[in-house]
DNA sequence: GTATACGAGATATATATACATGTTGTATAT
DNA sequence: ATATACAACATGTATATATATCTCGTATAC
């Protein structure tokens, strides 16, 4: 019935936007529970759940007695999750791609295993070299599985991003990805477009995406220059 | 004054050391919320902040109007930031190192802008190859700030973690590390160390360990074998 | 049989409250 | 001047309660 947003979400998307801004500086201390309590005319219980989910994800930290601060460590995390596009726009390149191959196949049983579908069903293989400002990054394998996104082949990815077209039209978010990420050496047809030349460093990355659900919606199997892109992770 | 741990800890405790054992298993569903409230005689919201965290880290996961499910996917973030020795314990690997390298050395730029420190401060500059089962895995180079670490080079780190020594004798525990990994053609001593060769693939990984107080203890800069090591991360 | 309605049970959000514990600054006593 | 005590204020833990929303199985009506 109602479509309000939780109280609590709202206080997430205020402190949020607060230290994107830079009103809440790296390192400062943040209002008090308290006085967001009386901000948003809610309960400190509420407060806390806001302030408990920054503090896990990274963005603040608290000390017993003292107060809450803006964590000094640049969030990154989340950005990966959104993409290579999203990804290269944050960081102020023009992000475009070139399709290689986009096609419907029979599933390889390592694909079936790690999409979780039968060895019977078919999925989409998209094919493409990710480039930020026309300089080619990546080449990205991605496979989806056919029955839960009929009619992807009607979409170009050339021009949209494969997460925006999953979440506009599918109603599908990607929550988690889980990543392998090791180095080779790149030859053949790929080092000839990551490196116009016969051989090269790279990075070679899998992984599968997850939904909301927990469910697979895509496996991955890239290469990135290996000098051109560089990982930022944070762990804890 | 009471030393006892928190009722949330507890139940935190509880639920890991239950999926640990299996008992819990992968997709399977968990008691629910009232079932906690009534075996530990504590309150609903009790509950909730212990699933709220093993959620958060990735243990659990949730659909409304049905249960609490065990999440499918390893939870593997927190081992990386415990070390390479704990790290390639859990593999079943028996780590071992090699120092190549332990010395006071004075301050450059770099490590001081990492390390948050004065050019004028020195540096503990330790460097060792990371071996598992005695096949060489990474060469690792650390730099600790000596005023935080007085007297650290009495160690011996052929035997003894790093971050073992850090946290019984200088009661500093990692909370985060912050981390750029590239890939790079491996040359010169290093090469012939990992590959037994002249040339070989490698990652470059370069970061910083924060402390729990959001302070700079180490800063690292890290060669691994490109294909003997593989990096498992979890985005969200 | 098939569809609908409903209720039981589970998680989701929110309030109000209480006391514990840690930090900091200030006032007081020495 | 220095130490001590205390008050103010911050986060940490916990209880008790209420209502909303979602899922699923079962009973009912057709």
């Amino acid at each position: 019935m109602t479509d309000t947003i939780p109280i609590y979400q709202q206080i997430i998307s205020y402190i949020k936007e607060y230290i994107d801004n830079g009103i809440y500086q790296k390192g400062n201390i943040i209002p008090s529970e308290q006085e967001f309590c009386n901000q948003f005319n809610t309960s400190r219980m509420t407060v806390r759940k806001a302030i408990d989910e920054l503090v896990n994800d990274g963005y603040l930290y608290r000390i017993q007695g003292r107060g809450t601060f803006v964590s000094h460590w640049v969030y990154r995390k989340s950005l990966e999750v959104l993409g290579f596009t999203y990804h290269m726009t944050q960081l102020g390149y023009k992000p475009s791609s070139k399709v290689l191959t986009f096609e419907t196949k029979r599933t390889e049983p390592l694909i079936a295993e790690k999409l979780k579908i039968l060895p019977t069903e078919n999925v989409y293989f998209l094919s493409r070299v990710r480039m930020a400002d026309l300089e080619p990054i990546a080449i990205e394998n991605v496979y989806l599985p056919e029955k839960r996104f009929p009619g992807l082949d009607v979409y170009s990815f050339e021009e949209n991003s494969l997460y925006d077209v999953l979440k506009t039209y599918y109603k599908t978010e990607v929550l988690l990805k889980q990543e392998k990420i090791n180095a080779i050496m790149v030859e053949g047809i790929y080092a000839k477009i990551l490196f116009e030349k016969d051989k090269g460093v790279g990075m070679r990355m899998t992984g599968v995406d997850i939904d909301t659900n927990m469910s697979p919606i895509a496996y991955a199997n890239s290469i990135y220059h290996g000098t051109k892109y560089i990982f930022d992770v944070i762990f804890r």
